[in-house]
Order: structure tokens, then sequence, then C-alpha cells
DNA sequence: GACGTGCATAACTTTTGCCTTATGGTTTCA
DNA sequence: TGAAACCATAAGGCAAAAGTTATGCACGTC
């Protein structure tokens, strides 16, 4: 069956009017203009759908059914249109975005502030390890991700926007609390909580250990930042975490940091994506969003660390 | 927004496939001429709807609402053609008649007879009186009427398919019951109880009176033809209905038919449409139908009473 | 019976649609 | 690094789509 959108519209203008003039008229078309798409509807459709009795024009049976079918299309495309519409602008939309774990320190809070300067977007936000921001990035599931330290493998555009150092911590009771400054000697000569193999920050630290010529001193290996300070707070060792996941603790006196040389070490959060993947508004919008914000937004962080 | 059919069915195949080459393969197009469609309709939409992330196609939050959409459509077009195709035949469809009130009495069993030969036909009968089926016929509302006597006012096509002998009656202990032959003298003294003014066989009466140069004398007037059998079951005078009202009255014994010089007035009935009117296939068959069968189905009628 | 209205039809023009082949650029995988 | 897969783009050409004006026919009305 050959029919065409045109066809439809105007035959749902003559059935409306149930008259081809009217129609016409409507369309800004002559008359015989109308007449032929009404012939060609009805002959792909196989069925007459208008039948003029004197004066007036009736649906036939079949007419009646194809105007239903043509005013259920046009409101459908309508919809869309609007939809599409509002898809172009960032009035409305999805945003999807994957953080890192240590991220979520602060995400949700950032997320929260752009949900209320443009309400009517909706969110996802997906909490996850490395793996997981890898394999979203890999399958295009999510619009932007935010992660401490973006592979080389995939081919990537990452923005840094915000600076996320990386502290030592202890509990208040360690021999090292609450000294002036602790040199980089005494620092080798303890052992350290870590993160497991493959966590950003874990790598972030061997970098720096290796990159001054010394290897870290792993004393026990958790694999969540909570548990970290957990076992530093038992007085299980030192700790190296972002800043960022200290707010409560910090406040509440349950750990400090050490003032240590060489410390914080610097790390910048990224805003990822694939190279070559267009941003939807939305997204474009909250990578702006991020850049103008993040400062202001994370409360808890220090000043940024030159490098 | 200028979107054609053709693009959303290319677009929807896309979609399916993420694509390109699929979808041309599929279509039995060139894997250009999809790129153009494609390209057309993101221009449309003011959208990219497909983004290419190295080797791998992706629906962009645009493409998959227009995806909803196109497949909607394509359904909804789907549904109508399975419904248009079946209009076509006779498998299917509505078929609308009015019949006059007297008609009534075989109408029914022809529509039940007509309805059990072609399932899947659904039906609407208006019962109406003369003027009823006046309108219905000038507002084209229904596809056949069956009336006893069509009027020359209106454009109408009507064919003869069945006799409908108006006898005259009277109650069993009459004086003129069960007589050889009531002359047609012997006739005129009687009163005769009558249906309204208008009515087709009020009208026939007096022309058939008319005719034979003699005025009817009028009793009563009543409105139904149940009416005027109660009142002549009553002993109110003699009446005169068409044949068949009288199945039941005549099977119990309480009325009877007088065998009377020129009479039964012979009557058809009538199948009526407007002439030009299109008669959906429907109708058509109905027409066919009533030709073949109405003689057989009406088992209380007497045969065909030759003028 | 003449006129007005409404639709159909014909002839013609212009534009657009649509598809093809050819080619070039990327990306991926061996 | 070369082949293969995939898509974009350009150029050319055919077909049809879609509109116009002009005209005719049927019906209803005055």
């Amino acid at each position: 069956m050959h029919v065409t959108l045109r066809q439809l519209r105007v035959f749902e203008a003559v059935a409306r009017h149930l008259s081809y003039t009217r129609a016409a008229e409507e369309l800004h078309l002559t008359q015989p203009a109308v007449s032929m798409q009404i012939k060609q509807l009805e002959e792909s459709v196989g069925l007459p759908l208008f039948e003029q009795m004197g004066k007036r024009t009736f649906l036939t049976e079949a007419g009646q059914e194809l105007h239903q079918t043509s005013r259920a299309i046009a409101l459908q495309l309508e919809e869309t249109e609007e939809v599409l519409e509002s898809l172009k602008g960032i009035r409305r939309g999805r945003l999807r975005i994957a953080v890192a774990s240590t991220a979520n320190y602060f995400a949700t809070r950032l997320l929260a502030a752009f949900c209320r300067r443009y309400p009517g977007i909706s969110f996802s936000l997906e909490v996850t390890n490395r793996e997981g921001l890898l394999r979203a990035l890999e399958a295009n599931e999510k619009d932007l991700v935010i992660m401490g330290r973006p592979p080389e493998s995939l081919d990537l555009e990452a923005e840094p926007f915000m600076d996320n150092p990386l502290v030592v911590i202890a509990a208040p009771d360690h021999p090292l609390a609450g000294t002036d400054e602790v040199s980089w000697e005494r620092l080798q000569q303890e052992a350290f909580v870590v993160r497991e193999e493959g966590s950003g920050t874990r790598i972030a630290m061997e970098r720096h250990f290796a990159s001054r010529g010394v290897k870290l001193r792993t004393g026990m290996e958790l694999s969540s930042n909570e548990a970290i300070k957990r076992a530093v707070e038992a007085g299980m060792g030192l700790g190296i975490v972002s800043i960022h996941t200290l707010e409560l603790e910090l406040e509440t006196g349950r750990l400090v940091v050490l003032r240590a040389e060489a410390f914080p070490i610097p790390r910048h959060w990224y805003l990822v994506h694939r190279r070559g993947k267009r941003l939807s508004p939305v997204a474009l919008a909250f990578r702006d969003f991020v850049f103008e914000e993040a400062g202001g937004l994370v409360g808890a962080a220090p000043a940024p660390t030159a490098e």
C-alpha cells in the first residue's frame, strides 16, 4: 500500500470539512490538486473513500476507518515533533551519567544543583567502579562519565574540571597526627592501607612513590574507600584517599589529614566521553555547568594545589 | 516538519538493524540511498538520529523517540490496511439497514439468515416509520432501506423483491368470516379500521378503493398494525393489513382472512437506496441474498398474487 | 431554464524524490 | 600494514509527484 503522508494530510482535511473545496482553501491549494490526491489515495487503498450524493460529500465506511487512522497518525507526529523540539533545547531531556565510586561524594550534589537549575531534565546516575565505567563508555551507554584517570586505551575526550587531591590520613591518636610536617623519609617507614590493584587511587599512589624511587609498603588491601577509612580509624596504618571522601570524618574528628612532604598528590576529576560522540544539548549544558560551578559546590575541598 | 512515510520506513529499518548496510539489504536498496534518506530525515527533524562510534551505530535519544513513533505508525497503517482489505470483501463489514415498521415481521428473519451465511458482518437495523426512512435516505445514513412504497420525490433506486399482499381481516365471529367470496358491493358496506394518513398501507387502500370509484368508509384510525389487529379482533370492523403481519394471529385463529373480490391488493416490498450511491460489497451481497432467498424465508406468505 | 456551486478530468510544467555508480575517509581486525 | 567493513558524499539521470489553468458535467436553486 503506497500511501504518502501528504495524501493522508489532504485526506484528513477533506474528511474534516466534507468538502474538497474547503480543504483546498485550508491547504492553500487549488481544488483539482485535492481531487488528485484523494484519487490517488483511493487508488492505492483500493476503495472509494468519499461518495458524492448530489451536493453533499460523505465518507464511505472505508473513509471513516482511514479518517481515524490519519488523525491518529497526525496526532502521533505532532507529539513526537514536540518531544524532538524539546530535545533540541535543554528544557527537557535525559542525562545519563556514570561516576567513579569516589566521585559519588560530590557528584550527587553536582547533579542536584544542575537539576534545580534545569527542572524537567531526568537523570540516571550510575555509581560504579572503574571497570563499569569503561564498559559503559565502550557500549556508549552514558552521555558523560566522571572519573579520576581516563584510560589511554580507548579514544576518549577527557577534560579536567576539579582538583582531586589525595591526602594522607591517620587516626587522631596516631604518632604522626598533629606533627608539623612529616618528612618523606619518615613517611616511607609507615605501612599503608591501600585500595585494590587497578583502582585509580592505588595507581596514582604507586606512581607517586615510584617517581620518587620508593616502593610503597602496603600493609592491607581493601576494595573501597569506606573500608580504608575504617581500617585507618582502627589504627591499622596510614591511608591515602581523595579528600572528597573525608567530609564527615574530618568534621567529627575521627580521622586527621597529615601534613606530609610531597602531599597532597595532585589529581583531577575528568569529564569523559568518547571522542566523536555528539553530546546532546543537555549533556553540553551539564558540561558547562560543571566547569562553572564545580569549585563552589565542593565545599569541603581545600584550595587547589598547584602541581 | 516535512517527513515522508518513506523516510520513516527506511529509518525504522536502520534503527532496527543499527546498520545502514543491513537496512539497505532488507529494503533492496544501495547503502547510499539509505544514507540519503536518513540525512534528509535528520535535516527535517533538526536533530541527529544516529551516531557512529567507530564501527558501531547507535540511536541518539531523538532517534529512540522517533523509532517508537515510526514503529507505532507502521503498526497503525498495517492494522488499517487489514481492515480496509476486509472491507473489500464481505468477510467483514457493517451493514446499516432501515425497514418500514410493517417489514419488521420478516426483515429480522432475513437479516438473521444473511448473518448466518456471512458471519463477521455486523448489522444495525432500524425499524421506523415512513418519515424516518425518508430522513435516513436523505442523510445517507443507511446502506439499504426496505419499504413498501418508494417516494418519487427523492431520486432513488427501488427494486421490488417480494410480494406484499394486503388482505382483508376480520374477527372469527364476524358475519363475513368463512363466507365463500365476499362481493365488492358487500364489502363497501363495511366500516374499516385503518392506519393513519400518510401510512403506506393507508395510501394503498385509498388508491385501491378510489380506482374502483368508491370512497373508503373509515371507522377508526390507528397508528400501528398491532393496534389495527387488536381492534379488528375486538369486533370494531374489518381491517386491511399486509399478510406478513398476521402469522401469529392466523395460527392461533384470532383473526381470519376474508376471501373478497378484488383482494388481496397486490403490493411489493422494495429494496431502496439513493441513486448513484456506491453500495459496499456487503450491501451488494445483501441485495443479492434478498433476491435469491426472500421468497423461501417468508414462510407464512401465500403465493404471489398476480394483478 | 439559467445560474451558481462543487467535483472531475485533461494537458502541461516544474520540481522534487529517489536511486544509481563512483569514490573517499575511518575504523577495526588479522 | 593491508584488507575489509561501514558510512559519507558527489554527480547524474529517470520517474513521479504535485501543482497549475482550463474546461466539462451534475446537481440544486432561484
